[in-house]
DNA sequence: GATGAATGAGGTTTCATTCAT
DNA sequence: TATGAATGAAACCTCATTCAT
């Protein structure tokens, strides 16, 4: 007899064919919860997310997933946290050494709005969040003193520029920052009532690199002395 | 003795001096319901509104609600339908005619900052409705027929400003239309994740103001031949 | 075709045949309700009661329970002040005028007795709060600044019997009335445990005809001079 | 370097400092849940014991004290026999020998009575279980076979008392031993529902000093032939 | 002997909605 | 036109209990 590896032949597998045996790992099992809590409340905001689809989606039940979390609210501002991580680790993750000012800020718009392209779930939680005035994130300590790199950035290339006279000397970090951000935040977050206005479907993948190159347009536009 | 039909001596009247005698007039109370309605929709989005609050808001029973509105969903189409109506009604109280290319620009994009300022409830209404991916004014047939009148006033003083050679010739109206917005819409939208990584309210005045002038800084800046 | 009288033919009725046309009325309703809480309440104890079982008791649904009480606790706490109010209601109907000190004070004594008899449920509200060290009436400004017409009466019939040298003169009111209520209630609250011990039925009439004479004999064995 | 026995250098006692080091005895760590589970379901009565809370007080897991003791309900039989142990233990500690009937029975009143105020949580225990009509003594053969000393010890006295005429020679040894129960169980057990009533602290030891002198008074008064 | 992970049944509460007048 | 009474489905959450090691 012999046992081939793509067919397991353990009881416990035998019981139920389409799903892996489950691992009994808490911490596993805890952050399975928390990615489906985040996709759930990314798809429906604070109020309209469903405990009860985030476990089905999870494949527990709903007293395991408040003996981990405790309670709807700090499910929500555990998944907060995980996306400002999230944001946080990306711009983190962009290096501009070695680049000119103009080529630095031009990858820095692109990076910023692929982000947002890349993790669609992080438009959703801060929609909700923004809805509800941010009153989750003021209840978490992690994220109120949260350091953000992106500022630091932007402003250490706005003053390399600056010195190279490639862009203008009176620009500020953070209204950079800001724009930088809603410029293709909104593209992506008002898509569905914008589609009403224009009459087209705005997340063709056309249709973004069209934005992409828009944004960097403008905003590069902006810098120039 | 005779009763005077403008000098109600009813207990009724007399026990509430503040409120004016209730008025029996069905599209007065309508309008009642459905501003209070917009306020609600606009403070928590679809899901966290409730019509317990709008109805005690409007002073009104719950039944009536519903026997104007017929149900929750119905309410927030009529809401949503009033919303575009107002951003319509603004954007073509808007009047060009007499300015240059530049000074229209400026001011069509002060404007249309201006326009969220003052209305914030546009803000939490398209937001929570992006939330629902626009499923609610995808059923309004009158929502989905609107004409948008700014697109048209965008592209007319595009179109003076190239021929004055004081803008590129290059711009869209719609990539112009979703900057145009999305630069102010962002800020006021997300000032409360703002707040928290900027450390600051966006919301004092001069804040505002000083935003509408960056706004204005760059896109004029990017129209720049 | 004949309709007898005995049998209802409107619709209403013909529905539910068991039961009585259902009366549109709030005070009717919220009173049935609360007396199906005493009820519960009284035979559970405030952890052990189920809203769902007062409100199939009283033939309407969950949702009019918390319309009209607001929540467990509060609907308890409205018990509770009922519960106050019959024994208030009780004391005050006791009537000594025309008595002498000793048949008074005997009447007094029974009547004491027989009020936690009659109303068995009072037993159960009062145990419940005590486990709960009164945490429930100490909400309730009602109660809390209730008069109790017991104490006064009892301190009276005291006063006269001195007087005419039938009581000894050193008794004070508070003293004698938690024995009078501690004798009677240990009894019927705690018939239980009791019964367990001494192997027999305490609530056979006979011994509860039996225990009032020995509380009569005790407390004014203790009165004599 | 030596290491003395009375101070462990493990690194598991040294994190826990006031803790000793747990002890892996089964009857050890069973009595250490039975005690907890003792004093929880004297405060919160059958319903509102929580097992979670006994545990955690017990320093164990949840599921040990379901090893140990099956369930909830069983673990709470095992507690009320501790709770019947205690105070027939309490009552064959009583020695009356050589004290003539007088002061022997006056010595048992205030026995009894501080009996209830050394072991506060037989009251809780007590009140539970009658709300529960006794359903769980019940289901346990011992206490229903259990003798109780006490009810013995006062009928040798009252027959001591009536033979030396110092008593009447008609009191029955149960009404007595309800009287004696009662007169102090109440006056502990109602403690909170009376402090509202009364408007002042039961517990005081002044107050309780006090109450056990009226017991005595009452029941010796009673007494008198 | 002891533990951490996981479950299911059921509890309280909320809320959109309809009924009856 | 307007109201108060009543409902049902479903939400969040709790808790005794069992599983697997």
């Amino acid at each position: 007899m012999s046992v081939t590896p793509s067919a397991p032949a353990s009881r416990a597998a035998a019981k139920q064919a389409d799903k892996p045996a489950k691992v009994r790992d808490a911490s596993v099992t805890k952050s399975r919860i928390l990615d489906c809590a985040i996709q759930e409340f990314a798809d429906h905001g604070y109020d309209g997310a469903r405990i009860e689809r985030i476990v089905k989606q999870a494949n527990v039940n709903v007293s395991l997933a408040y003996q981990y979390f405790g309670s709807k609210e700090n499910l929500f501002i555990t998944v907060m946290e995980q996306a400002y991580d999230l944001m946080r680790a990306n711009h983190r993750d962009f290096d501009i050494r070695g680049l000119e000012p103009l080529q630095a800020m031009e990858s820095l718009v692109r990076w910023t709005f692929r982000i947002f392209v890349k993790h669609p779930q992080l438009i959703g939680l801060l929609n909700s969040e923004n809805l509800h005035r941010g009153k989750h994130i003021a209840k978490s300590t992690y994220i109120r003193n949260l350091y953000n790199p992106l500022l630091d950035t932007i402003a250490m290339v706005l003053k390399r520029g600056a010195e190279d006279k490639v862009f203008r000397d009176d620009v500020k970090a953070e209204d950079l920052f800001i724009s930088m951000n809603g410029m293709g935040y909104f593209y992506l977050s008002n898509r569905y009532t914008l589609s009403v206005i224009l009459g087209r479907d705005l997340m063709k993948p056309a249709a973004i690199q069209h934005h992409e190159e828009h944004i960097v347009q403008v905003l590069l536009g902006y810098l120039r002395p």
